[in-house]
DNA sequence: GTGAACCATCCAGCTACGGGAAGGTCAAGC
DNA sequence: GCTTGACCTTCCCGTAGCTGGATGGTTCAC
């Protein structure tokens, strides 16, 4: 199938699906006019790129992944530590933006928001000493 | 001052510091042998864009706060509607991680974890239908 | 046969810097 | 006066993961 009808049922953008074939993630054969032809595999391979790619994980990431996928011999527990990992990730990143939104809503509370031109967010802004 | 006392007194690295003055952010003064010459004005703005860039902001978002600082005509209204703004992004950035992890975990979990190659994380990534 | 819809390659750009090379400058110590 | 080391300069490349656009070939329906 050419990679208009595989980017349909992948949920990939073409252009995407061409790059993972350049960064030698899917490697489709090639039709007599040079169009990209994808088996039922290769699109199998693009879920579950598309997939792995939702859930955060790296393009590195996906190889590893992939290449567990393709091992037969894998033990589970190589693909939980993946995960396991992506999930303490996951967690730091959660932690660090409710941090962030702790303080943004710290400072929108303490603006009047009207229109005189004093303001404590500019002011922590441009006060808050960094080595403090 | 120089750039190394910049970098200092306003926790950026030194080549942050000579990207934003490259992207028009902060504009040093130079000396005679070339060196970059910090005022006080200069490391305060750094300071800011330290503390705005570490709370979530982008560049372009670093400059509409800088500029709505060094208005002194600015409705303070307009800078709290950034930050609420900006809040609204964290929070959606927040569900979608912990949307990831919330799947992430149940797929985790429903994974054994041993020396067997079968792995119902695997068949997740592998079996989802993006389309359904 | 012709126009739209598809496909191809290649090149450039995005964010927000970081690394490293090649070389100029300055202050301390001998 | 000379060296040494810590600074500083510019310049160019690389990162992640694509996306947009230019230019041109292919296919299919009408």
């Amino acid at each position: 199938m050419n990679i208009g009808a595989a980017a349909e049922r992948s949920n990939l953008p073409a252009k995407t699906i061409r790059y993972y074939e350049e960064i030698a993630l899917v490697t489709p054969t090639r039709a007599a006019n040079g169009y990209r032809d994808y088996s039922d595999k290769d699109v199998h391979r693009l879920r579950f790129l598309q997939r792995s790619r939702s859930l955060g994980f790296t393009i590195d990431e996906c190889r590893a992944l992939l290449s567990l996928y393709d091992n037969e011999q894998r033990a589970s527990a190589d693909v939980k530590a993946v995960a396991l990992e992506k999930i303490g990730e996951v967690e730091r990143k959660i932690a660090e933006l409710q941090a962030m939104k702790k303080v943004l809503k710290r400072l929108a509370e303490s603006c009047h928001g009207d229109a005189r031109p004093d303001c404590p967010i500019l002011d922590d802004l441009a006060g808050a000493d960094p080595l403090a």
